[in-house]
DNA sequence: AAATAAAACAACCGCCTCGCC
DNA sequence: CGGCGAGGCGGTTGTTTTATT
């Protein structure tokens, strides 16, 4: 048994679009739009099946694809997006404009992840490499606390070019850590505990926020800072908390939606 | 100049989610 | 409420291009 093909195999094309391919779904999308893909190939006079036509106007017909190299500003947001989402590539496309998912996961596989390596950190968890490797049992995420750390001094000689690559706001420099430049600096960024507020910030209706939440995951399990049982109304209006140089409304996992 | 390796890019595959019936 | 189908996503593979020997 399983799951039946998505489309009539037999009959359709595989491997690299043609130029007349392109025209034709290009020139079929302009006149009635997008519309169902399952569909569209036929009507189009195509003989491609619905998803290969997705996936080629998404990315690459589409018109308002940036095409070129990626300049570092965007390479940090990839990193810093990667950081906190992981391989939700199509989250870390959303924002970044005329970006595809396919675009940035390759240029993550091919040039980001060998440039982190190259720098002794673990691509997948943004931590030191060696430490990766010991702390297997520490989770970036539980219950109650979220930790994302960054290494900074770890850059090789040779890549000096970029070895401001993590930038500042993303990290606090201790500075114990600051006399010694053999130590691993890392960056822990925890929820704030509750106990440590600034009386002013209770007094302005400042809201500290969960990791969860300032995902804009308010209803998760995981809140650990009560929003989630609040009314929608004061969670939507509290305030958040600048975590990594992105504003927790920039973070709000919902507004990353493509859709 | 040819052969080979490495890198970069494009596309496919299978699974998952969500909406509709 | 469960089944089904379409769309979407992430991982992986295949192909092409570029660099190196």
């Amino acid at each position: 048994m399983g799951r039946s093909p998505c489309c009539e195999k037999a009959h359709t094309n595989k491997g690299a679009w043609t130029k007349e391919e392109d025209d034709r779904l290009i020139a079929y999308i302009r006149a009635h739009g997008e519309g169902c893909w399952r569909s569209l190939p036929k009507a189009a006079g195509l003989l491609r099946c619905g998803k290969s036509c997705r996936l080629r106007w998404i990315n690459y017909l589409r018109p308002d694809l940036k095409r070129g190299n990626f300049t570092e500003e965007e390479d940090e947001l990839i990193i810093k997006l990667h950081s906190l989402l992981g391989n939700k590539w199509s989250l870390i496309a959303g924002r970044l404009p005329g970006r595809t998912d396919n675009e940035i996961k390759n240029y993550w596989n091919t040039h980001i992840r060998r440039k982190l390596l190259n720098r002794g950190i673990d691509p997948a968890t943004h931590r030191p490499l060696n430490e990766s490797a010991q702390e297997t049992t520490t989770t970036t995420t539980t219950t109650t606390t979220t930790t994302i750390s960054f290494a900074a001094s770890t850059a090789k000689e040779e890549d000096k070019t970029t070895s401001g690559f993590v930038s500042n706001d993303m990290m606090m420099i201790n500075p114990v850590q600051e006399k010694c430049p053999d130590l691993n600096l890392e960056l822990r960024i925890s929820p704030p505990y509750q106990q440590q507020r600034q009386p002013d910030q209770l007094k302005s209706g400042g809201r500290v926020l969960c990791f969860s939440c300032s995902l804009g995951l308010q209803n998760s399990k995981d809140c650990s800072c009560g929003i989630a049982s609040m009314d929608s109304n004061s969670a939507s209006s509290s305030v958040g908390y600048d975590f990594l140089g992105l504003k927790s409304g920039v973070l709000d996992y919902r507004s990353l939606e493509m859709k």
